[in-house]
DNA sequence: GCGGAAG
DNA sequence: CTTCCGCAACGCGGG
DNA sequence: CCCGCG
């Protein structure tokens, strides 16, 4: 097995078995490391301050996955950590915050190949600063089906004068990112998403559902309000995604998204770098955009 | 991926 | 000594 | 209340 130890920012990090396939593309440990070192400027300010959910592949994508909540023991010191007593039981989960390089190229040799993260910033953990617009084909529909319910999403945005920001999954739908003000609950966010769907549901009702039951939703586009959830996650932007090909979930522009023509394939860890390059960080507006909700919730009745 | 318990 | 096992819960909404 | 859901 091989064994590196190097240095990030004052920080000795043990990288651990760097020739292990962690995709049948042939991807390795070491490429899932580089990947989020080269992009940590465009990953690093946006979950920075966030409570983070590993979820970790250590036999690669076809092994057995696990979630961690809790930041195990022989965490690094240097690891930041947010303490928060989980509700029904008496017990304290160390959330992990990536804050730093040093931490994320740690977590990507746990083999966490996500990112995972809170919608809410650790200061305000009820009061989400991203509304979510979570969009699910359930086959056959498909991404374009998608891609044209993201469009209605959007032109309703517009109506309230909200900028939504669009991006692939990575895996089969599309997530549309809505930076705001935090000073409504998760609740209160939830019934606002929930009110614009059913709006987009009334007039595409041949291919959107809001049904709870999985085997309702075939053929449609699960719009999936209930995920603007305290405690719930979402695969943020950059993160790589455990799929055939190395999926990116990645920004697109809402002429991409009118066009129609792309699959969420098209964005991978070889793709993303000249992409980027191209057409720069999509996302960063959201950065520093902070929308108020409280238009779209007063018609929430 | 890793520590601790079980075999 | 080797192998096995755990690593997340939680809140929502419909019936 | 339980169950399915993500
Ligand atoms: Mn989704
Ligand atoms: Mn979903």
């Amino acid at each position: 097995m091989t064994c590196q130890i190097v240095q990030i920012e004052e920080k000795e990090v043990r990288l651990t078995n760097l020739e292990k396939e962690m995709w049948p593309d042939g991807y390795t440990k070491a490429d899932l490391i580089k990947y989020y070192v080269d992009m940590s400027p465009y990953i690093l300010p946006y979950i920075k301050n966030r409570l983070f959910i590993m979820s970790r592949y250590p036999d690669g994508i076809t092994g057995k996955m696990f979630y961690q909540k809790d930041a195990p023991e022989y965490t690094p010191e240097w690891v930041q950590t947010y303490p928060l007593v989980s509700e029904r039981e008496n017990k304290v989960v160390n959330y992990i915050v990536c804050d730093d390089l040093p931490t994320l190229v740690w977590l990507a040799n746990q083999a966490c190949i996500e990112l995972h993260i809170w919608m809410a910033q650790k200061e305000r953990l009820d009061y989400p600063d991203i509304v979510v617009f979570d969009l699910d084909p359930f086959p056959p529909a498909t991404f374009k089906d998608t891609l044209d319910v993201a469009m209605l999403v959007k032109e309703a945005l517009d109506r309230f004068g909200l900028q939504g920001y669009p991006k692939t999954s990575g895996s089969t739908g599309l997530h549309i990112f809505l930076p705001v003000r935090p000073e409504f609950t998760y609740a209160q966010v939830r019934e606002g998403v929930r009110f614009l769907f059913e709006h987009i549901h009334a007039v595409y009702p041949e291919k959107t559902t809001l049904e709870r039951s999985i085997d309702k939703r075939a053929g449609k586009v699960y719009l999936d309000y209930g995920q603007n959830t305290r405690g719930h996650t979402m695969t943020f932007h950059y993160s790589l995604r455990p799929h055939p090909g190395a999926p990116v979930s990645t920004p697109l522009t809402w002429d991409e998204v009118r066009a129609g023509d792309i699959e969420p394939e098209d964005f991978n860890i070889k793709t993303i770098f000249p992409r980027i390059k191209k057409v720069g960080d999509l996302y960063r507006p959201i950065l520093h955009q902070e929308q108020s909700f409280a238009g779209l919730l007063t018609l929430v009745t």
